[in-house]
DNA sequence: CCATCATGATGATGCGCATTATCGAGCTGG
DNA sequence: CCAGCTCGATAATGCGCATCATCATGATGG
């Protein structure tokens, strides 16, 4: 039953077999074709027939080893690829990384060895890059560890980021445009009449909540807004105090935007114990995605394009890999969807 | 700003620095000791500081091309890997993979190319198995094409099967133990005075509803049950029609066992729309997870261990993969946990 | 004083492939 | 009849590393 376990056949095997040298059989296997090289179809239709007959499969790490490519996109998370919450961050990226690589012929290699004991990542932990097996990454998460992206553009390794970061010099990336989508939940509150909205931001500083601030600010000078202690700065994992929701009240608050969703549940909750109506007599937004599957009333919010994002981010990669000259990096900002919901209505408040 | 792209050190250039062969530095970079090997801790020391200093990091193309291993499990699975779909059957098992892969210094390759236009994909599609970058593969999906599996255990490859499959010849795999689970279930409606059980088998045959109907079977002789004119074969995407339910019911049916849980959900809405309460008057279990987030009563069903069988795989692939001799190919059952839901109550009706 | 052995290392080789430089044969034209 | 050209193909080389067989040296022992 048991064959002796039979090695895969080699290109010099093919060429054995078929009569010309192995130098012929990677020429053909590759398609390559030049002014200086020149196989005619008879013998390029004669090498296929041996290599299929054989069953021959390039093997991919020689190829790399000699340079070649692989059609291999890495992806690589500075965090835990698959986090048991169902509910994960990463998982519309990684549906439009594989959307666009399936559509481009490349498939995804995932890096998940480089996890320290802390959950934190580095791609050179124990000073290897195991990026090299892929010809190019796909690079997100929110612990982006900038010296990690340096040290790979220097060597001149091929990637793309989801989400923009800060770091020394021109790098190709992928965000949304959180800037836009922030003004457009600020519009929509100004247009149902409130004056006084209360900023929930994020407490640890990030670009995409940088680019969030930078929004409302815009916003807030367009439409002469004045916001005078009604900015709070929230940590996602806990959410606002009943207290500091009183007090942004007390202030004067008809309408609360929060940078998180789960922030934004959290403070309905708690308007909702202080016998506060949603949208009746305060409206709630999120600058952020829909909360999936949670009962109760639809958040006003935006949609985070993130399977486009993945999508174009191997889109960009692989514009990288197969141009012949150095392309220069890229920056894309991917626009968000509105979502009105129910969560915000017309300001019933006397100004 | 570009410097001359500074190619990585390798090791004949620490050696240089050093002052030692390639191979020393080699035999120290892998931490190789034996009686015919020996090197000193000081030089060891020495080797290492340079390598340091240069900022060494081995090329894990080069090794693999030296016959080491590559520390790459690959995920083959027969059908797409991230629908849009958010409750994705297959996430519990990526959770799993990652995990085991993490936790044993692996990195997760995930193939996805090879995708034909009828959406169904093949391993060897122009006879090209691309599989061989990994050391071993994973290999997921209802739609298994038996003849690539037979073929890539033919050719010596090493992976691991997630969910039984009837192949000529023994293979690795995990698999949900679907008979007991089922025997769970029908015992528990039994117990709640239960007779006349009505079976909703799954319409295209598989080795998990082949599974369940062994356990069904096995439980009705246990019990000595009838179910005459009570088993009904049904498509997933489908359901029963009301039609069929009510003739269930007309033939004394007080349970229905579903394979599929959204089965069992439409049977829920059908009973729920006969004016049939349940589990007042009928009960609903269904032979597989529960589904997720749905708003009404918990299913009375039990939950696959996904993620366990995840990581079980990977564990017994890697076995196979470090050992030095020959493994046998294992096969594993992991049990799936009951869970009593609210659709099921005793039987109120006279037998 | 030579045979033996342990110690500390190294040279050579090859993994499978891509690439570069080169070569022979046939053909053309002057 | 040979210079020059095109066509078809190849030998040689190296990618970076692991491994095998081997070697030089000094210590030990009989």
């Amino acid at each position: 039953m048991k064959d002796a376990p039979r090695r895969r056949p080699r290109q010099s095997d093919i060429a054995k077999v078929a009569g010309v040298s192995q130098t012929t059989v990677s020429i053909v296997i590759n398609g390559r074709e030049s002014d200086t090289i020149r196989i005619p179809p008879e013998t390029r239709q004669h090498v296929f027939e041996v290599a299929r007959s054989l069953g021959y499969v390039v093997d991919p790490v020689a190829r790399s080893l000699a340079g070649g490519m692989n059609r291999l996109i890495g992806v690589y998370t500075f965090e835990s690829m698959f986090p048991m919450d169902h509910h994960n961050f990463y998982y519309p990226f990684l549906v439009g990384i594989e959307a666009g690589a399936e559509a481009l012929g490349y498939d995804m290699l995932m890096f998940t060895s480089a996890t320290g004991s802390d959950g934190s990542r580095s791609i050179y932990r124990d000073g290897v890059n195991r990026l090299g097996l892929a010809d190019g990454c796909v690079l997100l998460g929110k612990e982006t560890n900038r010296d990690d992206i340096v040290r790979l553009r220097d060597e001149g390794f091929r990637f793309a980021l989801i989400g923009r970061r800060d770091v020394p010099g021109p790098i190709t990336y992928v965000t949304a445009d959180y800037a836009t989508a922030t003004g457009e939940v600020v519009d929509h509150l100004v247009g149902l009449g409130h004056e006084r909205i209360a900023y929930l931001t994020a407490a640890d500083p990030s670009e995409p909540s940088a680019d969030r601030d930078a929004g409302f600010r815009a916003a807030q000078s367009r439409h002469g807004l004045d916001t005078g202690g009604l900015v709070l700065s929230v940590r996602k994992e806990e959410g606002p105090s009943a207290e500091e929701v009183r007090r942004l009240l007390e202030a004067g608050a008809t309408a609360f935007i929060a940078h998180e969703s789960v922030v934004a549940l959290r403070l309905l909750d708690l308007l909702g114990g202080m016998g506060v109506d949603v949208p009746g007599a305060c409206s709630v937004a999120a600058l952020s995605d829909p909360p999936d599957d949670v009962p109760g009333p639809e958040l006003t919010c935006f949609r985070i394009p993130g399977r486009e994002m993945g999508m174009r981010a191997v889109e960009l990669l692989v514009q990288q890999l197969e141009s012949e000259e150095e392309v220069e990096p890229q920056a894309v900002a991917l626009s968000c969807a509105f979502v009105a919901g129910q969560t915000s209505g017309p300001n019933r408040k006397e100004s």
